[in-house]
DNA sequence: CTGTATCCATGGCGATACTG
DNA sequence: CAGTATCGCCATGGATACAG
């Protein structure tokens, strides 16, 4: 492909090819069937998954478990091994690649990602809880969601669960990635007004620590 | 380009590009001038280095100065940090990716990078050295190479520059290569005779050291 | 030496639909 | 749920020539 001995040639043959690299990501966190990892790469399209999959397999990247309706794929060593790499291309990308295009603000990968690593040790133990947000820089039928934490299991939904509102979180697409990614902290965030809760006392002051930062963040702080 | 906030993905979209990581490689192993990249990725056409060089510069990456004929490209800080990643590559691409085949195989890309690493220390400081390797699996019009240390200063000829030889090295390019890689160490390759050394006793048993290894070999090392 | 210009073929990939 | 099938465009990038 690049006819060069050099490692890194050869590690970029695997590597390089487009969507490749969010892939692996996906499976680093945890996604192991397919229909996990297209919500993680929703602008990918199934065939291409498919193939990409099929790549990874045949580098030795990921392997395949079961087959028909209960496939599931997981990262071999090799795949592991990329874990430092796709950490270190996050804080890069952190550093140096941090303007976002509207075309880059997505709210279904937003509560996606904040659904997995929601750190529900900080919530409520025992009853359920409840937080609405509303993005007023959305078209309306994106524009609410609502976090569920309930005896440790995070869900998010798009639509109305019906249950109690804890806390309402009043902001935009923009300003709610800007806070998760920790480009910009919670407080100068409350503080500008970019973002409002509307909640208990209590709840309110909580609130930012129980829905956490993206993990990049934290390997920033790490850094 | 991805539609993702993921600063992965943000840095993907700057890296991904067919030929892009090569690129920084080469500049982070020094090469400054345009034709300079070209010997580092001679499967790179010119317009397609000028256009990666041209999307490094608007990512951020690359620095162009001066401009006509004395124009050279630099890495900003951004491009320096993604030395740690290259080197990442390199290390999983030995472990991982390390299975090479004839394509990958170039006795320029192989001199070339011999030649920019050579520990000219270790060669005798007071006298021009020689060594010449021969190719046995190769085409005859690329099977002859010198490697000439003299005045702490490496050149390497793919024509007989006409000094006195000091040593033979008789091998193939597969086999050199992997020793250059340290697939192969220089003791066991000389045992299986892959590789073969002629020369006094002296320079014969030093030789091994004074060629070294890849960069990516001392990294392997380390880790 | 340092690129640009041009051309063309390939196939990557996005979109959509559909199937076991 | 877990993919395949199909289609068609357009951009990528390889090759070559040439220009300041």
């Amino acid at each position: 492909m690049y006819g060069q001995f050099c490692p890194v040639s050869k590690a970029m043959e695997v590597l390089d090819e487009r969507w490749t690299m969010l892939v692996v990501r996906e499976m680093l966190l945890g996604s192991t069937r397919f229909n996990e990892l297209r919500r993680g790469v929703p602008r990918m399209s199934p065939a291409l998954l498919s193939k990409r999959l099929a790549s990874l397999e045949r580098a030795g990247v990921v392997r395949r478990e079961g087959a028909g309706v209960r496939t599931s794929y997981h990262l071999t060593q090799a795949g592991e091994e990329l874990g430092p790499i796709v950490d270190a291309l996050g804080v890069w990308g952190m550093r140096w690649a941090s303007e976002l295009g509207d075309q880059d603000l997505d709210p279904h990968l937003l509560f996606w990602d904040m659904r997995r690593t929601t750190p529900v040790e900080k919530w409520p133990r025992e009853r359920r809880t409840t937080v609405a947000f509303e993005l007023d820089d959305v078209p309306p039928k994106v524009a609410r969601w609502w976090l569920v934490v309930s005896g440790g299991e995070t869900d998010v939904c798009d639509f109305d669960p019906g249950f109690e509102v804890d806390a309402r979180v009043l902001t935009g697409l923009r300003p709610l990635t800007h806070v998760w990614r920790s480009d910009w902290s919670w407080p100068s965030a409350l503080r500008k007004g970019v973002v409002r809760i509307e909640a208990p006392t209590e709840l309110r002051r909580a609130l930012p620590d129980m829905i956490g930062h993206s993990n990049v963040a934290e390997l920033m702080q790490n850094a």
